[in-house]
RNA sequence: CGGGGUGUGGCACAGGUGGUAGUGUGCUUGGUUCGGGACCAAGAGGCCGUGGGUUCGAGUCCCACCACUCCGACCA
């Protein structure tokens, strides 16, 4: 006799091969679907839903702090590529060309923007004559493409959607000033509304952007122990200004260059979602940013009442982003889907939650299930989100604890390097021992951290004399 | 870019030595079910990744390319 096996669609154990885990969970919850060129991917209606939430919230966010959107060219003329040495020494490998219009070859070849200095520059130079045309806070919502060798859905693709963020201000010390303050936009977004906590810091001199004077970060901390740069904010100085010959007349009718700012935050943090908070049943969303907060699962649809109580409950909780499921899918079906698509409350309601005047409420983070009288429901669903809401982030935030530990010298720092996570430890700051510590343990500098003491004043690495904290971790 | 793996109905896979393309699931229709991936019946659905080559004949053999995937290298 042999036992009787259900048949069931399963994910790849999220500790037993992260790596498949993710790419299960990114299919399976129908986020993306592959096109048929390499690293080029289809956001699917419900990955598309979550970045629209995201940018949302995002966009508001750039608005509250006086920024104003716009829409830049897809396409860069090579020789304004060209402007800034260290900006295109950065980005000139991979970069996709246009070189024809219909059959004709074109005079110049034009790149399809990888990020776009380079065209607000241009920009900036024709509409900036005066200090009282400054400061100029711009954003744009676009896709940009960088044709990178290995990808990855979310993670590293050849075009990706992203905001990208270009200010421009008569001082260093004001655009300075809103380099940080981007900086503490993208903290509170992500740790508020993706409930992802993050080491706010500085990276060192051979991590930052090409063509920056000083480049800013948020990592964050995924569940296998790698690092995820998850927003970027740069200084650039005057750099671009002179190299774009953008200048304005101050205040002392003296001709000067202004100073200028970047920061963006990409689809990567989809990627960032799902590795912080996902696990072996599928997708986990803060209900912040989830599509659907709540789906009401009707049990036996079929009986007289059921339907209408479900709808009616539905209506009753219009004040969140809910939805019936009214297939004719068995219960424990919907059950999974839901899970695998990281629905954060699923209520079941049927004859029996009818006749009691309650219905059942299942959290996805923890599976723990609440039976609620259905009066005063409206106030027990806010509270369950708020708590799941608040929940992940508490766990996120013990993951990135755990994984956070420091070194004093190079023997313990090696060890803790095998054993994945964040390794704090003192830096000279040469970029000599950047590079012996990534032939001996493979981890890259993330970022000196705004937040913490000294450990010492020696560089575990070289011995010499340090002055900061580095915080080092192995990469998505 | 280096190493490994994969590409056959929507999905997951099977198709020794070349000879008319299969299974499961899903899908459609009808019916019975419904508190953790239900069941019965009848149906529909395949340029075998692409392009060459060998052959009377290629899913199968050879070459090239493309894509996906894992590991590494590289990289904002």
């Amino acid at each position: 006799m042999l036992a009787v096996e259900k048949k069931v669609e399963q994910i790849t154990a999220r500790d037993v091969d992260f790596g498949k885990w993710y790419t299960d969970v990114v299919k399976k919850a129908e986020l993306v679907d592959y096109s048929s060129v390499k690293g080029c991917v289809i956001l699917r209606p419900y990955a598309q839903a979550l970045w629209e939430n995201i940018q949302k919230t995002l966009d508001g966010m750039f608005k509250d702090t006086g920024h104003e959107n716009v829409a830049m060219p897809l396409f860069i003329p090579e020789s304004l590529l060209q402007k800034e040495k260290d900006h295109v020494y950065g980005f000139a490998p991979e970069v996709a060309w246009v070189t024809h219009g219909g059959t004709e070859p074109l005079t110049e070849r034009l790149c399809v923007r990888p990020t776009s200095e380079t065209l607000f520059c241009e920009h900036y130079a024709r509409i900036i004559e005066s200090h009282r045309d400054l400061p100029k806070l711009y954003n744009q919502w676009c896709s940009v493409v960088r044709w990178e060798k290995t990808t990855r859905p979310f993670l590293r693709s050849r075009e990706f959607w992203w905001q990208e963020g270009h200010t421009i201000h008569a001082t260093a010390e004001e655009a300075m000033e809103e380099t940080l303050r981007m900086l503490d936009v993208y903290a509170t977004f992500c740790e508020n509304t993706l409930a992802m906590p993050v080491i706010r810091g500085e990276k060192s001199e051979s991590e930052k952007f090409a063509g920056a004077e000083r480049t800013f970060s948020i990592e964050c901390m995924m569940h296998d122990g790698r690092a995820l740069q998850s927003g970027t904010s740069h200084y650039f100085g005057d750099g671009f200004a002179r190299a774009f010959n953008i200048q304005f007349t101050d205040r002392d009718n003296k001709l000067s260059f202004p100073f200028q700012t970047s920061w963006g935050m990409s689809t990567r943090i989809i990627g960032g979602v799902i590795m912080t908070h996902g696990d072996d049943n599928g997708l986990v969303l803060p209900p912040k940013v989830a599509p659907k907060q709540i789906v009401i699962v009707p049990v036996a649809a079929h009986k007289p009442g059921v339907l209408d109580a479900a709808r009616a409950l539905k209506d009753r909780l219009s004040a969140f982003r809910v939805t019936i499921d009214e297939r004719d899918q068995s219960p424990g079906w919907k059950f999974a889907e839901h899970e695998m698509k990281g629905v954060p409350l699923r209520i079941e309601l049927g004859p029996r939650d009818i006749e009691n005047g309650v219905c059942v409420m299942a959290r996805r983070d923890t599976g723990e299930k609440i039976t609620a009288p259905l009066e005063g429901v409206e106030k027990a669903v806010a509270d369950l989100l708020d708590s799941i809401q608040s929940d992940l982030f508490t766990a996120a935030k013990k993951n990135l604890e755990t994984r956070t530990r420091s070194a004093l010298d190079y023997d313990t720092f090696k060890a803790l390097a095998g054993e994945g996570g964040f390794v704090r430890s003192m830096w000279c700051g040469g970029e000599a021992c950047e590079d012996k510590v990534r032939e001996d343990t493979g981890m890259k500098s993330r970022c000196t951290p705004f937040e913490g003491d000294a450990l010492s004043d020696t560089c575990p690495v070289c011995g010499g004399k340090a002055d900061r904290v580095m915080v080092w971790g192995d990469q998505y």
